[in-house]
RNA sequence: GGGCAGGUGGUGAAAUGGUAAACACGCUAGCUUUAGGAGCUAGUGCCGCAAGGUUUGAGGGUUCAAGUCCCUCCCUGCCCACCA
């Protein structure tokens, strides 16, 4: 018999789905709207790769039980493809990134189809289209309205290869620093796009106010339903820290130091002050000290070489601390109202807490080395069971009630540190939205009028970034030049276009307004109702490498247009779970090791469907796995029996059998649970399980054969409609009702008993019906193997299972 | 230094505290054929001709029973990090 033509069937199948719109739910009347939601990807390089098919095939799977469930699911896709991973790539091939954006967005979609996704085709998106970024732009007005814009001049990472700022968030750890050594707060790590080297700069910004939901966004990560690796890594990166703020006076001068610890119940035990090489004290007001203090040149070199040393000179010096006392000046213990040295050194960051610390070597480590290298006083304050001690009259308390009275005692104030930083919205690129803001010389900065919006991005010859600290834009005086909207003077835009992660901070409410061609805006009525009936995203899929990149911002997004008004949740995503990653023979696939795995070819050689299940088959679809291409063809195999056993006519002439029945009535309790928790390894092994037995029983009836491959369909969608609409014409098994589990249908005929013998197993007992442990044990007495393992020894005691484990435990 | 995952055959991996290695790849032998990126049958953790013994990174513990629970340690991957 011939084996299926998955070229034919798939070809007609994506072409009959899409004419009856068997995946578009009604965005206005849905009546269980059910958001089901994969990462939008980056239109870049090589086209789609076989890691972004693994992570759309898994999320479809689940959206495809969903929908015959009977919800009304919304699975839409679109292109992020403004930003500076699209743009890197239009340099590199020399194409304007506008040109090159239409030329990868035919590739996606292409690939996107061939898969066998239920998108819904109809309300796609592109980032870089103006009806999009129209609103990408209002929303940053919006901000600014609110105060959540604003603009500051600040030390910034820049990467001089992408020559832009970029946002913390984007600057990820060195490759050379991953193992062990610290890294300086002067050179923090790689650009997130291209891996160079990142520089600090101070430059004047615009910046969006996370920092405002620090702890809204801390604070709500236990109630969502996410992946715990993305809710620990974003609490980690909050990083919030209790403790006190206590000022220091600087003996006869007019100056405090404030400084910021975790531990003021250790303050008796504070015996010098240390600044970080960025403390305002150093900077212009130094002058103000400039008498009193004698050294005041060696501490300018060394705040001048702190500031310029590198990752790698750091290493060199082996890690140690370093420091110079400012000569002349002493700081007052308020505790102790002691005399204390001060001294600036670079292991106190300046971008941290107050960028000075108390010291406590008997107490810190860091101040330990510190201390024991330049000799100075170390007082012990707690004593093992953490009470205190030498600390006047707080000894003998316990440690958590002293964070309290001695915060109270020296006037200090309880509060919290972040590490969160607001976030960096400016970039000096071309291929984004501009930013909408417009200066005035008289009127300062102005946003520009709504009913101006989209200010579109103009077609420029020469779309490099410059590397001038501006973006191309700024060369283009018909650009820049406008009027002010406030007093109708002569004005300039801003010519830095806003961050990619702000395009893909708000797409899943984007999604909603295309299918009105974008004629309903955020905020109207008639939009607030479509948003109300679909959102939050119901299940959101996507790598757990935007844990604190899109998945913090597209929250911190919400939460900011929630207070505006403009929708009525907090929370933007409902349940998240993170994919995991497809690896090549044990490595990661990257282009310079030639090993990406290009989906078109096994597609061409194998069909969609095999190689999606294939995919799902792998390994835990929340783990991820290792693309072995000779594996595959286990599961071409698989499709092509279940191909001809639809056609063959045992299946025609098959009855009722009860023994299958009962199997499949297993088997969907088994897929139905194992696709919710995402599974589909263990469910795909489950389905070939029943259809081993199927073939071998040959004595299937056709409605035994119809509910397996309404099981089979999310993760063959071809295949199965084509046999199914060979039973059915006309009628798409994707809408079909999903099987349910019927409790009633048991009926184990047979019941293995592993017999043990003081806990280890000795024998396997085929027994039918449910036996009794009186039964069982007089099996074991006639069983010449079995009793020869009683001979001579009495039963201390028995414990049975009930058609699963008998243990006999002997007497010695 | 901190946190989170993991560590089971030749390979990808299964296993509500109850038959370790399901399912699949690969391999071996035999059969078969419109010689194909085929199909069927049997076998396949390790030691052993067999009977049997033995096996989940190492070592302890709890339990009638541990891959699974607890403790100590080792290794691998990812994330964070002189964060006061």
């Amino acid at each position: 018999m011939n084996s299926f033509d998955f070229k034919k069937i798939e070809k007609k199948w994506n072409q009959i789905w899409k004419k009856n719109g068997v995946y578009e739910p009604s965005v206005l009347r849905a009546k269980l709207p059910f958001y089901n939601l994969m990462m939008f990807p980056y239109p870049s390089a090589e086209g789609l790769h076989v890691g972004n098919m693994y992570a759309f095939v898994g999320s479809d799977i689940y959206g495809r039980k969903k929908r015959m469930e009977g919800y009304d699911v919304f699975e839409p896709i679109g292109l992020d493809g403004f930003g500076i991973h699209s743009e890197n790539y239009a340099i590199k091939v020399g194409i304007h990134p506008a040109k090159q954006a239409k030329i990868s967005e035919k590739k996606f979609y292409k690939q996107l189809e061939t898969m066998g996704n239920g998108f819904a085709w109809k309300e796609k998106l592109e980032t870089y289209d103006s009806n999009y970024y129209k609103w990408t732009q209002w929303i940053f007005v919006q901000m600014f309205k609110k105060g959540l814009a604003y603009r500051k001049k600040q030390e910034v990472n820049w990467c001089p290869s992408c020559k832009t700022v970029l946002a913390d968030e984007q600057v990820i750890s060195a490759a050379s620093s991953r193992k062990g050594e610290p890294r300086s707060d002067i050179e923090r790590g790689e650009c997130e796009r291209c891996s160079t080297k990142v520089i600090r700069k101070k430059l004047e910004q615009w910046f969006f106010k996370i920092t405002d939901y620090a702890d809204k966004l801390l604070n709500n990560i236990d109630k969502l339903d996410w992946s715990d690796k993305v809710k620990i890594a974003q609490k980690e990166w909050i990083g919030r820290s209790d403790g006190a703020l206590i000022d220091f006076k600087i003996r006869n001068t007019a100056y405090d130091i404030r400084i910021f610890t975790t531990r003021p119940d250790t303050l008796f035990g504070a015996t010098y002050i240390v600044l970080s090489p960025e403390h305002e004290l150093l900077g212009d007001r130094i002058k103000d000290l400039g008498s009193k203090v004698k050294n005041w040149k060696e501490i300018e070199s060394y705040v001048n070489k702190a500031k310029s040393k590198s990752r790698d000179e750091r290493i060199r010096e082996g890690g140690e601390k370093t420091g110079v006392e400012l000569k002349g000046i002493k700081a007052m213990n308020p505790a102790t109202k002691k005399e204390i040295p001060i001294f600036v050194a670079d292991y106190v960051l300046g971008s941290y807490g107050m960028g000075a610390i108390m010291a406590v070597p008997a107490h810190d480590q860091r101040d330990f080395e510190f201390a024991k290298k330049y000799k100075l006083v170390s007082v012990q304050v707690l004593d093992d069971k953490e009470h205190l001690i030498n600390s006047g009259k707080f000894n003998g308390m316990d440690s958590k009630k002293a964070i309290i009275e001695i915060t109270k005692l020296v006037g200090g104030k309880i509060t919290s540190q972040f590490h969160l930083r607001d976030w960096l919205i400016s970039r000096q690129r071309y291929w984004g939205p501009p930013i909408p803001m417009i200066f005035c010389k008289k009127c300062a900065w102005q946003p520009v009028p709504e009913k101006d919006l989209p200010i579109k991005l103009p077609v420029v010859k020469d779309f490099r970034p410059q590397g001038k600290g501006k973006s191309p834009l700024a060369f283009v005086k018909s650009f820049y030049e406008t009027k002010c909207p406030k007093c109708g003077g002569k004005a300039t835009r801003e010519t830095d276009v806003s961050d990619t992660f702000l395009d893909s901070a708000w797409y899943y409410i984007g999604y909603l307004m295309v299918f009105s061609s974008w004629k309903l805006g955020v905020g109207s009525l008639e939009f607030s109702n479509i948003a109300k009936r679909w959102l939050p995203i119901d299940m959101y899929i996507g790598g757990a490498e935007h844990s604190v990149l899109h998945l913090l911002y597209i929250r911190f997004l919400a939460m900011a247009l929630h207070d505006l008004k403009l929708v009525d949740f907090q929370e933007p995503v409902k349940k998240f779970r993170a994919h995991g990653l497809i690896i090549k023979e044990g490595a990661k696939m990257s282009k310079s090791k030639g090993n990406i795995i290009n989906p078109d070819e096994y597609i061409k050689r194998f069909g969609a469907d095999t190689l999606r299940t294939y995919l799902m088959f792998l390994a835990p679809f929340e783990q991820g796995g290792d693309f072995r291409d000779q594996a595959i063809i286990g599961i071409y195999r698989f499709l092509d029996r279940v191909w001809k056993f639809s056609k063959s006519h045992s299946l025609k002439h098959g009855t009722h059998e009860k023994g299958i029945e009962v199997m499949i009535n297993q088997t969907v309790k088994k897929v139905s649970d194992d696709i919710d928790s995402l599974n589909y390894n263990t469910a795909i092994s489950s389905l070939m399980i029943l259809f081993n037995n199927m073939e071998k029983s040959n004595n299937v009836s056709v409605s035994q054969f119809e509910t397996f491959i309404k099981l089979l369909s999310p993760f063959a969608p071809f295949i199965t409609e084509e046999i199914w609409q060979k039973l059915h014409p006309c009628k798409s098994v994707h809408l079909e009702k999903w099987p349910k589990f019927n409790k009633k249908i048991t009926g184990h005929q047979l019941s293995n008993i592993a017999v043990q013998f003081n806990g280890k197993t000795r024998g396997l007992l085929k027994l039918s019906g449910s036996p009794n442990q009186e039964e069982v044990l007089v099996i074991i007495k006639k069983d010449s193997k079995l009793s020869s393992y009683l001979k001579d020894l009495r039963i201390d005691r028995i414990i049975f299972i009930p058609g699963k484990v008998i243990n006999i435990v002997l007497k010695p």
